[in-house]
DNA sequence: CATGAATGAGGCTTCATTCAT
DNA sequence: GATGAATGAAGCCTCATTCAT
């Protein structure tokens, strides 16, 4: 756990934002249909022209407010990390202890994927996209959970372990049971899966 | 768990078979650089001339033993996955205990991705190329789990609770520590991490 | 004769139109030069490249305005269709009787062929690239004849029998005599010759 | 019609034939084949792998008994012309008298377009694939055909007119009405316009 | 700010043909 | 005679990006 955040912290410098209230209108345009046109056909098989599009401008337009197509990707993930973080928060704060805390942020976060397949897709592709983004994203917010977990570690609310290694494997187990989705056909998990994923949490956790 | 890993099985028609000895080793020249290629650049960077300039044939050659691009990618998968698969039984079936087997199996294929690191790669890469090929690759490693977990359970080697639910956790665990890795820069994950990790497991499992 | 030229009529779905001056000049000079090249290449030995040079605009030029080689053609048989026709109604109109206007009709489309030696070339391939295209052509082109034919037949200017036969022998006997041309290099037909086309068409006509 | 039909003749030089009996064989296979491929594909789709796989022999012995893939399309018309004369012959022969002899000839001509609807197919890329070649095809069918028309002239069977003239006509008359036929899928035409034909030609020619 | 025409490098793929065995 | 591996030229097409208006 010796690096930082910003170790990891993308290049965001020579971005110019929009001033006026139509560019401003116009950005967001643009930033919600690379949103949906990235969530539909991934990164790679999405094309610029189909962004602009979507957006309704030119060809043109799309660079006067971004330096190309993978700068709208990372403002994009960008924006997605701080919406996600945002939702689990609210979801954990109404917690009562620790430990259901951390079992309720998984839970949470798993159906936060389900709910947005785009955020899924996209997310999926930074990993190809920009090696440091994707790894900037997930350690960011390893570091959220890790805090978390010295913190129940230190109160003896969970057991003492690794924490670090406690965040990765409780996001690769919300990644992944979030992947075993899709073979569910739109219809929700049966109970028996989700629950052994709690349990699996849970007894990993408790002290 | 209904579904049978023949449903996720890639199309694999009308492929040219080398016929002679001479044919064979230019096939496998061809495997072994779309390995490299995929694994160095990723599957949307990496070019079919360079796959040819590395095995040392013509462009022309390539469309002698595969369909195109993706063709190979889905044939190299599947190649990877038989070898995964062998080289996680074996450091397995040495075990002593279910318990100590499975933890071993995870740390094995832990062990195996950071070694070929090549193979983290192609596998994510996988998800845009082909979800279908791409599940069918996890889905079917879960099916090797679930009935290995089933045993255990039966035996009270290991708890009962969702066998599907465990495999994916673990499969994530796995895939996500994995991830991690670069950030140690080719040096091993200190220890304190890893047994971080084979600890969540145990406490997972254990009865 | 229930079919209506709708439904040979090509898929021109998802054409990019040019919206300026200078679009439209890039079009039209684009149109130009596969006409010449179709008719001097034939479609097949013909390049998408060769166009390209010939109307002066690099290659990616030639995609803002067609889908591809296929779809350029189709236009060019679409715009052939229409100049044809009107140039063989002008030749028309001034006819006296319905025979007169007839015989001028398959003359005058004859001629035409043979002034528009492309024409006949861009035809003769249509059919091996989109057969419906092709007869689309001829179907339309049969179906202005038929009801002309009709409405001579009805005034008793030339005799009864099926129109659609008719129009068929018609046109068969303009492309085959048109066909015969090249034999003559460059020159005229003998005047024996179109005498004989002239009094085989009166013949069968006048009732 | 002062051409000879050497003039059109094809080149033939070079082309060796098969001297045992299993090569006879092999070569007829592929003979065959590329009847069937260039039938349904047309040349230019066609691709010699498929006439090899078709005749079951490996793609280097189709070099053994053909030049290229023009040599065995320029044997396959040739091959062709003389069956379909041939066949023709026999309608015509049993006719009484001269008139209904190039009646049943044309119509006959028609109908061995409709039934050997690769035919049709093979003859028309031939006009794309070499000029020449296709040329000499017709002429050399319009020779016979002239030929038994300035008899039936001189007979006074039937009227004086330029026979070159009159056989081009009749043989554009064959061909466009066999284009029609698609449209009546698969059925045969309605005997009006059968008749419409029938009655056309026999205007034209009679004296 | 916005437009849309134009670019051209680069990728994938086909296939007639050659050649060593 | 027959095989089948190997070739490489040539073609089609995509698309991120630039630029003049």
């Amino acid at each position: 756990m010796a690096e930082t955040s910003v170790r990891y912290f993308p290049d965001l410098s020579g971005i110019t934002l929009p001033k006026t209230r139509k560019g401003k209108i116009t950005f967001q345009n643009l930033l919600q249909a690379a949103e949906d046109v990235f969530g539909e056909k991934g990164y790679h098989e999405a094309s610029v022209v189909e962004v602009t599009m979507r957006a309704g401008v030119a060809q043109g337009t799309f660079y006067v407010y971004f330096k190309g197509k993978k700068d709208i990707f990372t403002q994009l993930i960008i924006h997605l990390h701080h919406d996600v973080r945002k939702s689990i928060q609210q979801e954990i704060t109404s917690s009562a202890s620790r430990l259901e805390e951390e079992t309720r942020g998984i839970v949470a976060f798993f159906l936060y994927l389900h709910k947005h397949a785009n955020l899924y897709k996209i997310l999926r592709d930074a990993e190809s996209v920009d090696e440091n983004l994707y790894r900037w994203y997930y350690h960011s917010f390893a570091e959220g959970y890790i805090k978390r977990l010295q913190k129940a570690m230190a109160k003896g609310e969970i057991r003492q372990t690794d924490p670090e290694a406690l965040a990765y494997c409780l996001m690769g187990i919300g990644t992944f049971t979030a992947m075993r989705w899709p073979g569910w056909e739109g219809r929700m998990p049966p109970e028996s899966f989700l629950d052994g994923v709690r349990d699996f949490i849970i007894r990993a956790l408790s002290a």
